[in-house]
RNA sequence: GGAGCUGUAGCUCAGUUGGUUAGAGCGCUUCAUUGACAUUGAAGAGGUCACAGGUUCGAAUCCUGUCAGCUCCACCA
């Protein structure tokens, strides 16, 4: 063996034997309950971040549950993720010159699915570089045509069901990218912008959107407001530069009556506060800024001007009429941005596809009041409660092309809606029309994502659905507990009526060295495979769950990665020792049961030490069921190195005989094992030495029999 | 504005139902050594556990408040 561990020359190598010898495919047996794992799909198109290194931890428990015998699963996918990848496909097109306009539709979708193809291997090589145990024959995509074929089925049952209806709602869409954002994808930005006062009949109000008053169809005023109190439930007239015009006042809890003057234009169809006013009241919408962020013919002669310049020329044209009574150019307050480009996100009214949730929530609640799903760790149940007592419906449509098409289609005739799978539908239901046509949304990746736990093994071999859900372990960020957690317990219950999963196990986020979270736009990210092909997998898995309790953030520790890959390189000495220290004639003899190793014990010594091996792999054991990685961690760390190795390597050293020799040598054995789902491939390696032809990765776990 | 998380050694973090002298890694100091490993070994310094109250025989741990950092949600015309 040689003086220094070098994990360039092992986990390749190591990581091909384990795929080609099929480790990773669960032997389905009957009768025996399986551990099963989905893995959160990671983007398709993109390279791993250092979040998915974190998918480490699933690593663990499949290979701790594999070693104990557990028919095990752990499913990889990707996702398609929807805008995200558009988005970096547009920008290619434009690096060509050319845009998304110069395609229809099917031709875009077909070209993003030839650049995903093309991206797609450097993500599954990335899973592999870090010792991932996953069933690659089970890969699964979240665009696969089965796949498809579930997603569209629970929307056609949900519409059945009645918990899908389709309304108008605002939403924010950016004119520039054409496209509607949920409010994740909005960025605020303080700005300083002009707050006019402008005049409306008896009343003055403040606005920043002057050129939205076409579409004011109210005035709203606190209910409480003794100021303006005789106005509410009459209609005033006001002067407005397209003529007199009649608006109704309202009174509405909403208002601040410290804010400005106390009075607030209501434009149902351009601001979201407004929208909810317009609700309680009973407003109408009348929608003046078109999708082209362009002023519509509500608009008179502002017609065609973008927003902004028509803002400047109204405001010119009512100071001319003396309809402004001030401007405040102090004024600072929070707009939304497209996260993307940057452009100012324009409330609009758009007919969407919305799941009601409410119904689906409460079984959801349940499943974790009643422990059907347990969290870890226990903090993060709060959240998970918090979001779905007060859960809102779900928009599932998406202005994009890359997703999955919602299979609805409109009658041009009576404006009525049939929900198909497959093919298109040839008439009309109602009216039999033959004028119909597809929806061009598609559905948030989310609510495909929702459905991902059954999704995937429905679709995947024959038998798996039955045998492998729910699964028993769905681990991922916290940071998407709610969007994709809570969202796959309510859908999954509702499709399957079973829990998607038994546990849920989250993860914190991996900041920079500083603790400041990786982005782009900071320039702070780190490469995970950069420091794996410099600190070993090994190093780098050890590192992430070393020292750090489930579910809290951590910063990238360089020292802590060194200290990892120095402990690599200790577990190779000591197998170094070991076996320069082979006693002619004596065999690797492994004892897996320790007990029967004691038996055979001679020297005192051996004998207590193998009692704290036992010790330590009870604890261990315990450690890793509970998901308490770091304390296995930490357990292993200090008895390999400060007492295995500081103390008895040292004691046995001077009195060795084939007994001893016996002993320390399955001792270690024992050690590598538990170590085993850690750092799977420095353990494979010595274990392979120690015992050509036998697998560790398949081999029994300490004190456990298959 | 609402909610949540975090605050422990110079740095990064553990501390599992409250229970002796609060731990680890890195760094630092002193010494040893080429003997499995200098990616080493031995010894050591270093902490009013953010702050202020409270509960308790006993608090880093439970409660209240304050301060600071982070995150999520909502969002002001």
């Amino acid at each position: 063996m040689d003086k220094v561990y070098n994990h360039k020359e092992v986990e390749d190598k190591i990581y091909e034997m384990w795929e080609e010898k099929g480790f990773f495919l669960p032997e389905v047996k009957k009768g025996k309950k399986p551990f099963s794992i989905i893995l959160p799909p990671p983007n398709a198109n993109a390279p791993l971040h250092f979040g998915h290194a974190m998918y480490v931890i699933e690593d663990i428990l499949v290979r701790f549950h594999r070693m104990k015998g557990t028919p095990s699963l752990w499913l990889p996918g990707a996702d398609n993720a929807g805008f995200e990848t558009q988005f970096v496909f547009e920008k290619h097109l434009q690096e060509e010159g050319k845009s998304r306009f110069d395609f229809d539709r099917d031709e875009l979708f077909g070209m993003i699915m030839e650049f995903v193809e093309k991206n797609r291997g450097g993500m599954e090589r990335q899973l592999r570089k870090l010792g991932f145990s996953l069933d690659w024959s089970r890969m699964k995509f979240t665009l696969d045509e089965d796949v498809v074929k579930v997603v569209s089925q629970t929307f056609k049952k949900m519409y059945d069901d009645s918990l899908i209806y389709r309304a108008e709602r605002l939403v924010n869409y950016c004119t520039f990218d054409g496209t509607s954002f949920s409010d994740l994808e909005v960025v605020y930005q303080e700005r300083q912008n002009p707050l006019y006062y402008i005049k409306y009949g008896p009343l003055v109000l403040a606005t920043t959107r002057p050129e939205t008053k076409f579409g004011d169809t109210g005035v709203a005023v606190h209910p409480t407001d003794a100021r303006y109190k005789k106005y509410i439930g009459k209609e005033i007239e006001i002067e407005t530069v397209l003529g007199k015009a009649k608006i109704k006042v309202v009174g509405d809890e909403a208002v601040d009556p410290e804010f400005g003057t106390g009075v607030v234009k209501v434009t149902p169809a351009h601001d979201f506060t407004d929208f909810e006013i317009g609700k309680r009241h009973d407003l109408e919408m009348k929608q003046v800024i078109g999708f082209d962020g362009k002023m519509n013919h509500f608009a008179g002669k502002f017609e065609g001007l973008y927003a902004k310049q028509a803002r400047k020329e109204i405001i010119e044209e009512m100071k001319k009429k003396g309809l402004v009574e001030k401007i405040d150019d102090k004024y600072t307050h929070r707009i939304g941005l497209c996260y993307k480009c940057g452009n100012v996100i324009e409330p609009l009214p758009r007919e969407q596809w919305f799941v009601k949730m409410a119904p689906l929530a409460k079984p959801a609640i349940d499943a974790v009041k009643k422990g059907k799903i347990k969290i870890y760790p226990k903090k993060f149940e709060k959240l998970y409660f918090q979001f779905l007592e007060n859960i809102r419906d779900w928009n599932i449509s998406r202005q994009i092309v890359w997703g999955i098409r919602i299979p609805a289609w409109q009658c041009g005739e009576c404006r009525n809606w049939e929900i198909e799978l497959g093919d298109a539908p040839s008439k009309c239901s109602k009216c039999s029309s033959k004028n119909l046509t597809q929806d061009q949304d598609t559905f948030d990746t989310w609510f495909s994502s929702s459905q991902w736990p059954f999704a995937t093994l429905q679709t995947g071999k024959q038998g798996d659905y039955e045998y492998f859900y729910p699964t028993t372990v769905m681990e991922t960020g916290y940071d998407i507990l709610r969007w994709w957690v809570a969202r796959m317990v309510m859908v999954g219950l509702y499709i399957t009526k079973k829990v998607p999963f038994e546990n849920v196990v989250l993860h914190g986020l991996v900041n920079d060295p500083l603790g400041k979270k990786m982005s782009k736009s900071k320039g702070n990210i780190v490469n995970p495979l950069e420091i794996v092909e410099q600190y070993g997998a090994d190093a780098v898995r050890f590192a992430l769950v070393f020292g750090t309790a489930l579910g809290n953030d951590q910063a990238l520790s360089y020292p802590k990665l060194d200290a990892s890959r120095k402990f690599t390189n200790k577990l190779w000495n000591i197998a170094r020792f070991i076996e320069m220290n082979k006693i002619h004639n004596s065999q690797f003899t492994i004892h897996n049961s320790l007990k029967d190793l004691k038996t055979a014990a001679e020297n005192k010594n051996d004998k207590e030490w193998i009692d704290k091996a036992d010790k330590l792999s009870r604890e261990v054991t315990e450690d890793i069921e509970k998901y308490n990685l770091n304390y296995a961690a930490e357990k292993l760390y200090e008895f390999i190195w400060h007492q295995f190795a500081d103390i008895y390597v040292e004691d046995v050293k001077n009195r060795i005989n084939e007994n001893s020799y016996l002993v320390l040598n399955s001792i270690f054995l024992v050690l590598i094992k538990l170590l085993h789902p850690i750092m799977p491939f420095v353990t494979e390696e010595i274990y392979q030495r120690f015992n050509p032809g036998e697998f560790l990765i398949i081999s029994d776990w300490p004190n456990e029999q298959k």
